[in-house]
RNA sequence: CGGGGCGUAGCGCAGUCUGGUAGCGCAUCUGGUUUGGGACCAGAGGGUCGCAAGUUCGAAUCUUGCCGCCCCGACCA
């Protein structure tokens, strides 16, 4: 993409409203922009970035035995009179009246939804297990929406929803997402612990909370250091098999977020294995066992030809919120650092000296040759000072950059730069374009 | 909803206490000089001072009401 062709208003000086670092960068970077409190437009930059994390969502889910599909954001009332969340979700819950009258919301979650479907077409246990997940924006009228798209009312989420004849099997379909988690969180380049979390009227372990560790995370978190650079299942891992060792490793260490924190039994663990931070919610997995299905009468006939209701669970991810727990674990006081498989570009190309007919010559050609080996690049093509052109892909924070001007050139020489830590060198075009093509692919399969 | 703060040019702010018809920096536009880490000179455009009502000869400034946004708390992907 060349950036005088691109819509990328950056801002030099920090907005006032935005508090924690991730908001004002996204503010900065020409990432979002505020529609009103806890609403925000995805601006191009921000966009791609989004359709990122979504893809390496959908791609686990995939990969774990889900299944996509797409409900509306708005939904009928009588769905939840049913279940009887009309009355109990309360005032987070937008309420709407369409021209005739009819009582209708915007959908906060799916879980009546998915139910109705459910129970409208499938009879049978044999056509379980089966998980269903969309990605698909929610309102949540949140008493106080902050930290930009951390907390917002409008947001975008991934939720799954299993079915299973039986506790046991529901308990592998819960390994499943546990286990898809570990993974999709890995390949963003995120560090996201599996922590108890309260599991609600049914008890039990199957809840747990997917946290990433932040400063300026909402909730205060305490867990076993071990967890925090666990290796993570590789993508050869079988979801048909056992997963539940893979599921141990994890619950056996201690990790409890504020709200289930047991200080006798953190006490246990050796001092110096002792880790308490703050976190950022990033997902939610949940078994709940027959609440909807019982209410809204979804039932299969199990081997013995009686209806029973399914058992079921639930399994968010905050696409949207990942985009600024991102930016929270990657970043310095310059911008945003993004994790090659996330980011909006994987390169920078910058033209030191746009009209110098050598400079262009050479820009257009790495840019061609960058694009057409796979490599997405952002080609600064303006006429802005040097100094400019430097701040904003810091700003932006793409992996690499490859800056080109007429007095290297001039030795055939361009300089290949490194967001992460700020390495730089001066190489020849074509070791630099070399450089840059093959760090990327590695990068990216890193992500797989 | 309770507590606190803010609303003046695209962004960051001053001016409000003490009423006199709106200003600074950055950004934008024009011309010129520059050009390898956020340039310089000259000029220009851009505001119903959040909205409404009131007080007053006169309101960004005082009064009342409303709206919006941010921060702390309860809630959550």
């Amino acid at each position: 993409m060349r950036l005088t062709r691109f819509f990328l208003p950056v801002l030099k000086e920090t907005p006032s409203e935005a508090e924690i670092v991730s908001h004002q960068l996204m503010l900065r970077a020409g990432l979002i922009r505020q529609a009103s409190a806890g609403i925000y437009s995805w601006l191009p930059l921000g966009l791609r970035v989004l359709k990122k994390i979504e893809q390496i969502v959908r791609e686990e889910q995939n990969r774990a035995g889900a299944v996509e599909l797409l409900m509306p954001t708005i939904q009928s009332a009588d769905l939840w009179r049913e279940s009887g969340r009309y009355d109990d979700y309360g005032a987070e819950m937008l309420r709407i009246a369409d021209r005739h009258e009819r009582d209708m919301l915007f959908g906060p979650t799916n879980e009546e939804l998915i139910t109705d479907i459910f129970r409208k077409s499938v009879r049978s246990y044999k056509d379980l297990p089966m998980n269903l997940y969309h990605i698909q924006w929610k309102f949540r009228d949140e008493i106080r929406p902050r930290f930009g798209v951390m907390r917002g009312r409008e947001f975008l989420m991934k939720d799954a929803y299993s079915f299973d004849l039986d506790k046991d099997a529901a308990r592998k379909s819960y390994n499943k997402m546990f286990v898809a988690y570990l993974r999709t969180f890995a390949r963003m380049g995120l560090k996201a612990i599996p922590m108890r979390a309260d599991s609600g009227p049914i008890g039990g372990d199957m809840s747990h909370e997917f946290i990433v560790l932040a400063e300026t995370g909402e909730s205060a978190v305490f867990c076993h250091k071990d967890l925090v650079d666990m290796a993570v299942p590789g993508a050869d891992t079988d979801f048909d098999g056992d997963l539940q060792p893979i599921v141990d490793e994890r619950t056996g260490l201690y990790a409890a977020t504020e709200e289930m924190h047991q200080p006798e039994d953190f006490a246990k663990i050796p001092e110096a294995a002792q880790m308490s931070a703050r976190g950022i919610e990033v997902g939610h997995i949940f078994y709940f066992g027959t609440k909807y299905s019982d209410a809204m009468k979804a039932v299969v006939a199990g081997p013995d030809g009686k209806d029973v209701p399914v058992e079921m669970g639930s399994y968010g991810v905050g696409v949207s919120r990942l985009m600024g727990a991102l930016i929270e674990a990657h970043h310095d006081e310059a911008g945003c650092k993004w994790p090659t498989p996330v980011a909006p570009f994987h390169a920078g190309l910058i033209n030191l000296k746009a009209g110098d007919d050598a400079a262009d010559g050479a820009c257009a050609d790495m840019y061609a040759k960058l694009e057409a080996a796979g490599v997405e690049v952002l080609y600064d093509d303006t006429p802005a000072r040097a100094g400019e052109k430097f701040a904003t892909m810091e700003l932006v924070g793409l992996p690499w950059t490859i800056v080109a001007g007429p007095r290297g050139l001039k030795n055939g020489l361009v300089e290949v730069k490194r967001r992460a830590d700020g390495a730089k060198e001066e190489l020849s075009i074509e070791a630099a374009l070399d450089k840059v093509i093959s760090a990327v692919r590695e990068e990216l399969k890193l992500a797989l």
